[in-house]
DNA sequence: TCAATTGGCATACGGGGCGTATGTCGATTG
DNA sequence: CAATCGACATACGCCCCGTATGCCAATTGA
């Protein structure tokens, strides 16, 4: 069954990578791991590189459809789109996340905005910005760019608060200034606080 | 002289690290480049990565001495902070910059909020943030946590204009939804406009 | 003044990891 | 039934890194 070797590679790539970092994980180590040999890699994925594009690809596909579930059972827009731009914070908490997706993977493979599948989170976040923008409940900005604006700050509001001494309290603060900056879109409401 | 063979080895690492990257930098070459061998790096900087931190530090530090210029001979002082934020932005679409301190150096060393020097720009951005937090000018946040968020969205929107099909016209965008963003830290100022 | 030590740096050695070329075996095709 | 093709393993060589060792100049101390 050939779609189970590569389910094998993929599962045993995404593990090294995602625990002991790109750099470090051995081909022979890990696909030895699987029952496999770096045989089998080079020819289903070409090489090491192919490989951690496949697992991004994976790790990507999953955050989307967790992100549009989030974004699917919110209450109103505005605060879909906060509950979903919070969601996609917490992700990128997760270890596997952040180390693969956030940090290895930009350093291998160069900027993520030339990925392929292009994060469908960030146009999750531009799809609800320019509903807003229809809407006219947002101020006119450019809606793909204030959604890697929104994506920047929340991707490093992960990083603080995973490597945070205190974790919760520093999640706090990080959200509550999170919110506040992203009242700076939208028109009018000025005391509407909270 | 041995400040000289320190600065030789500091200038071709930074020079190799900025154009090929960490990786694929070969100490042997980029030190022979220097007229020197990896035994005068490894008793200067104790390794590669030690020799990355060296690299970082200096950079980091002529970057904080900038920041300081730019703050230093702004107007009024939310006009400054401004000023220093974007920058902040346009000196991570400096490639040496973006690809060592914010691609690589990541990469190796791990998250820049445990580097030593912690980035001066941070603290510097929490700085002006404690002035206008004690001056009642913006809301009640966690000045460190606005920072942060505003260091990563600022991040992320450079990379995006560094790759950009037309920088200008990118960076127009997405200094405007920036400018947006940070009227949400302001109290009041509701129908201020830019 | 001269041995002894220290520091700056080069050279030598060994190992690990990666990419590619090659080989094997089963399955498909004509 | 011969030939081809795909899936994978094996084998080879290279590069690169870390450490151990060696050399030379400068400094120290009697």
């Amino acid at each position: 069954m050939i779609a189970e070797t590569r389910a094998k590679l993929l599962a045993a790539g995404r593990k090294a990578f995602g625990t002991v970092g790109y750099a470090e994980a051995s081909m022979d180590d890990f696909t030895a791991e699987a029952g496999l040999t770096r045989g089998a890699l080079y020819h289903h994925f070409g090489g090491k590189q192919g490989l951690l594009e496949a697992v991004i690809a994976e790790i990507d596909a999953e955050m989307t459809v967790r992100l549009d579930a989030v974004s699917a059972r919110s209450a109103t827009p505005w605060q879909g789109f906060v509950e979903e731009c919070v969601a996609y914070l917490e992700m990128a908490l997760e270890p596997e996340i952040q180390r693969i997706v956030h940090r290895d993977g930009p350093a291998v493979l160069g900027d993520p905005n030339k990925w392929p599948n292009q994060s469908g989170c960030i146009a999750a976040l531009k799809r609800s910005l320019d509903r807003f923008l229809r809407d006219g409940i947002i101020k006119d900005v450019d809606s793909e760019a204030a959604a890697r604006l929104i994506n920047g700050a929340s991707l490093h509001a992960a990083q603080w608060i995973a490597n945070s001494d205190e974790p919760e309290a520093t999640s706090a603060k990080a959200i509550s200034a999170f919110r506040a900056l992203l009242e700076g879109l939208r028109i009018g409401m000025a005391a509407e606080a909270q």
